[in-house]
Order: structure tokens, then C-alpha cells, then sequence
RNA sequence: GGGUCUGUAGCUUAGUUCGGCAUAGCGGCGGACUCUUAAUCCGCAGGUCAAGGGUUCAAAUCCCUUCAGGCCCGCCA
């Protein structure tokens, strides 16, 4: 296929009819419409009305989705932001001028303004029988087919304006992001949360296990990372006195994309001082309750055929029971040379690597658990090797108190009683600064100031990351994180040289076009 | 990174097994039609068969390479 950025794919008819218009007068892309009414303003107040015409007129705007041409007669669909709603356009009503107007420049993907009363026709459907019609805007791309719609998942990617347009489907899921997104705010603001934005543009990059994407700053001449994750940031606020605080961050990662990923995404992270871990845990279940309810009337969603219970008290499980009651591992019952043995037989890759019934509990749960792990499910206490920002456990030798949720297999939530030792966090992002030394490119950076922020006192905390796109899925029915992100990063399609701010100073002068 | 499937008109697509004139519907254009709703009826135009190469008398079809995408697996909390 084309791709749209870079080739102009405009209608040499509509072209011809713009040009038309113009040699006659009309307007083309005239500047405003006095729109009295929504359509769906005009379809509520109008529910009952019957074949008679309304006494009081309307006046409405949207686009033109389909046009149904009887002669001397028309009928067409026009939709605005609110819902769609049926036009009537009689020659005799008016006149030979405005009909024989629309059927020469009108088409469908224009957009229009009516003025007219509204009736019901015999076979029952609201209609605004029209009294004049205005051209507000001439679309000079053709719509998709009206039946089938645009199907091709790649064009409704990459042209999401065009999905947005004929599919309501689509518009239905991110209407309900959008609402997700305003409940989250206002469930956090209930509870007394302050909403901050934090870096973007970071100078170390932390909060998470991932590779980051790099950029530069001129000026400063230093090397800029788009941030994994906000919270040693928010942390810092915890420390500087904030007590309930949250962001909606978007998330830059530097990894693959899949169903289940995409280089940026949108997470809300939530501290709350004087609470730990089980709190946070409290904390999801109710937000989640919340959130599930409002966007579906019921705390059951159905996801790919499987209904998702989100009632009040969700499984809760140790990783270590969680093990058990899936594989029927024992970990802490065996040697690690028979845990070696046991990851062997089922199978499970990279068997030889852990040295501790911790590392292999870590194996055993990311490789036969996770997946099973349908109906949501709190998982707790993670080792410490892998959890380097959280609290160590008040009873657990060797863990830490640390949540992940799962639904459906995906991990949707991940919290814990923050750690706030200084010295220990020093001394834990300089065994991840040895991992990166040995090669892994996602372990963490030192972040020196934030551990002089530690040092400084930070309240007991609890902390709380919920995945948004992920939870836009559950909650939308859509099996791939691509259909809940409006413009999923998508693989550019023109070749030739990559435009940088360098070549476009060079071209005339010209300011180099962002995007 | 591996496997697999897909790419044909503006859109939805047939044709690919087994090589033989490039299909249709919608949309567009022209015409008929004053209560239709995927309106209907008649006619016309519209193609770099994703791109490039190869085999062949002949390639949308077979072979190779490339591009983009979907799905599965791996990687990635």
C-alpha cells in the first residue's frame, strides 16, 4: 500500500467539484454553521413524534455517510459526534436550485449543515424532512464502501482517522478509553490524590527493568533517555511531602512490539504515603471494581468468550502457593539440583541458569503459571533479586512486598510497600549496575540523586502501577494492544534518507517538519 | 529473532491447488425513479495483481529476493 504521509491521494472528480464550486461562488470550506442541535439532542427530544412534522425546526451538522437517490427525491444518513440520524430532501421542498445543488457537488464524506423539521417516515425512522442545506466542508478523499467498511486492520492503523469515521466499533473502544481515563482521575481525586507530571526527558533512566530509547539535548550537549517508568520521580515527591499522589504517564520502551506491547504506553502510577503493599493491593481491587462497573454496568466483562469476574475480593496467592496449586511444585520442599531436574521435564527453557529455589520459582511461575492465571489474580511476594525498588518482607528471608496482578495472563498491575533504606536501595541499584556491566541491557542505572533523596526520609509508602492499555483491552473486548492505541507505532513504508533536523536546516532554510 | 498466513480497482473481494483474455459488488460518471434505509433499474469508465528479478511461447498464479502487515512462538516483568 501507499503510504498516505507521503503520497496525496486526493479524487480527481472532487478535485473538479471543488474547483466548480468555487467558479460558482459557493464556499467550499466555509468558516462556521450555527448548529442549534446535536443529532442526538434532536433524536431524544423527537422519540415519540409521528408521521406529522414537528412545528418547531431544527438545525444540525455532521457528515454525510450515505446517500440514497430517488429522482425528485433523496434520502441520506448524516452522523455528527453524537449519533447518526436519517435527511429527507424533497425538489419541491427545496427548490430546483439547492437539489439540483447537492446532486451535482454533494457526496458522501462532505460534510453539511441542514436546517428542517423532524417526522417519522412510514417505515418508522426519525428523519429530518430538510428546508435548506449548506456545504460546510467538501471531503476530496473517497470513503470507504458503506456495507463493508474499511476491514484492512493495517489501513485502519495507520489511517486510524479513517477507522475512526466508518467504524463505530472502533469508536466505541476509544470513547471508552477516554472514559476510562477521566474515571481513573476522578476515583484518585475522591480519594484526595494529586495528579503531577514528572520528567519525560530523563537524564538517568529508572523504575523499571527496560532498554530505553535515547535522545539529545543540544544546548546541554547530554544525552537524554525518554523515561520507562515515572516513579522515582513520584517517589520523590513522597519525600518531599506529598502524601497521595498520581500520574498518567506515557511509557517509552525501546522493545518488540506484539499484541501485548508497544514502544509507548500508557501506565497510572499511584503512591499513597503510610500504606504498604497489602493497602495497595486493596487499593487496585477497588479502583478496578470502579472502573469495571462504570464502563460496563456489572463487575463481569467478557473477554474472547471467557467472563472475567471482577467482584470485590480477587485471588490472592504467594508465588510460591501459586506454584504449588498450578504445577504442584513444592520449590522450598526440593534441592535446587532437583528443582533443575523438574524444570528439565517440563520443559522450561533456560533451566540451567538459576543458582537458588528463588530464581527457580521465579522460572517456574513466568513459565507455567502466568499463562493460567485467567480470572484475576493477585501474585505476592517476589524475590528480591528481581524486585530492586521494593521494601524487603517483614517476615520473608530473601522476598519482598510486592503485588502483580494478572488477568487473562497478562499483567496488568504491579505494586509494593516502596523501599525507603537509602542504604539498601544504594547498595541494590549497584547489584543491578553489575548486571548491566555483565551485559543486561535492561537492569537499572544508579540513580544517585534519587538515593540523596531517600536519604532525606521518605515516609512509609505504598506504590501502585496499573497498565492502562491493557486494562482499555479487558474492558473493550479487543485481543491486541494496537486496537486500544489510537496511533500504534507502525513501521514507516516509504524508503530513502532518514530526515533530521541537520538535512532539513539545509533545504532552503526551511523548519524541519516534526512527526 | 523463528514459524506461518496475507497483500488484486477508492473500498469489499473472485481467480493462485492444476500457468492460457483481470472477476464481481459497492463507490464514481451518464440516465430513470417523490417515504428509502446496504434503495432499485439501465449503461459507461476505472488495474504497476505490494516491489524487483527468474523460469516459460505465455505468470496474479511456479521459483528467488525485498517491503509491509496479521497470527503463533521466542525475547521483554
Amino acid at each position: 500500500m501507499t503510504d498516505p504521509s507521503e503520497i496525496v491521494a486526493f479524487d480527481e472528480t472532487r478535485l473538479d467539484k471543488v474547483r466548480a464550486l468555487r467558479e460558482n461562488g459557493v464556499m467550499p470550506y466555509p468558516h462556521t454553521f450555527d448548529r442549534k442541535n446535536t443529532i442526538q439532542e434532536i433524536k431524544s427530544r423527537f422519540a415519540d413524534i409521528t408521521h406529522e412534522k414537528s412545528v418547531d425546526s431544527v438545525s444540525t451538522a455532521g457528515r454525510l455517510y450515505i446517500i440514497r437517490n430517488h429522482g425528485k427525491t433523496l434520502f441520506a444518513d448524516l452522523g455528527d459526534g453524537t449519533e447518526k440520524i436519517q435527511l429527507y430532501i424533497r425538489k419541491n421542498d427545496v427548490g430546483d436550485a439547492q437539489f439540483d445543488f447537492f446532486n451535482q457537488y454533494l457526496e458522501r464524506g462532505d460534510f453539511v449543515g441542514v436546517t428542517g423539521h423532524v417526522f417519522r417516515t412510514k417505515l418508522g425512522e426519525i428523519t429530518i424532512w430538510v428546508d435548506t442545506i449548506t456545504l460546510l466542508c467538501k471531503a476530496v478523499c473517497p470513503l470507504p464502501e458503506k456495507f463493508h467498511g474499511l476491514k484492512d486492520i493495517e489501513k485502519r492503523y495507520r489511517q486510524r482517522y479513517v477507522d475512526l469515521i466508518v467504524n463505530d466499533e472502533s469508536r466505541q473502544t476509544f470513547r471508552n478509553r477516554s472514559r476510562i481515563i477521566s474515571l481513573i482521575r476522578k476515583f484518585l481525586d475522591e480519594l484526595g490524590f494529586l495528579e503531577f507530571e514528572t520528567p519525560i526527558l530523563q537524564p538517568v533512566d529508572g523504575g523499571a527493568n527496560a532498554r530505553p530509547f535515547t535522545s539529545y539535548h543540544n544546548c546541554l550537549e547530554q544525552k537524554l533517555f525518554l523515561r520507562i517508568a515515572p516513579e522515582l520521580y513520584l517517589k520523590r515527591l513522597a519525600v518531599g511531602g506529598f502524601e497521595r499522589v498520581f500520574e498518567i504517564a506515557r511509557n517509552f520502551r525501546n522493545e518488540d512490539i506484539d499484541t501485548h506491547h508497544n514502544p509507548e504506553f500508557t501506565m497510572v502510577e499511584i503512591y499513597w504515603a503510610y500504606r504498604d503493599f497489602r493497602d495497595m493491593m486493596a487499593l487496585t481491587e477497588d479502583f478496578l471494581t470502579y472502573i469495571v462497573t462504570s464502563i460496563c454496568g456489572t463487575d463481569k466483562v467478557t473477554f474472547e468468550d471467557t467472563t472475567i469476574n471482577f467482584g470485590k475480593r480477587l485471588k490472592k496467592l504467594s508465588m510460591a502457593d501459586a506454584v504449588k496449586e498450578y504445577t504442584g511444585i513444592d520449590i522450598f520442599t526440593h534441592t535446587v539440583e532437583e528443582l533443575r531436574t523438574l524444570a528439565q521435564q517440563n520443559k522450561l527453557d533456560e533451566y540451567e541458569k538459576p543458582q537458588t529455589q528463588r530464581e527457580f520459582l521465579v522460572l517456574f511461575f513466568e513459565g507455567m503459571v502466568e499463562e493460567k492465571l485467567i480470572q484475576p489474580t493477585f501474585i505476592y511476594d517476589f524475590p528480591v533479586e528481581n524486585s530492586p525498588l521494593a521494601k524487603r518482607h517483614r517476615e520473608k528471608e530473601g522476598f519482598t512486598e510486592r503485588f502483580e496482578l494478572f488477568i487473562y495472563g497478562m499483567e496488568v498491575a504491579n505494586g509494593f510497600s516502596e523501599l525507603n533504606d537509602p542504604v539498601d536501595q544504594k547498595e541494590r541499584f549497584e547489584a543491578q549496575d553489575e548486571k548491566r556491566r555483565l551485559g543486561d541491557l535492561e537492569a537499572q542505572m544508579i540513580d544517585y540523586d534519587f538515593i540523596n533523596a531517600l536519604g532525606y526520609g521518605m515516609p512509609p509508602t505504598g506504590g501502585v502501577g496499573i497498565g492502562i492499555d491493557r486494562l482499555v483491552m479487558l474492558l473493550t473486548n479487543n485481543n491486541s494492544i494496537k486496537e486500544v492505541i489510537l496511533f500504534p507505532s507502525m513501521k514507516k513504508l516509504t524508503e530513502g534518507e532518514e530526515e533530521s533536523e541537520e538535512i532539513a536546516g539545509t533545504k532552503n532554510g526551511q523548519k524541519p517538519v516534526s512527526g
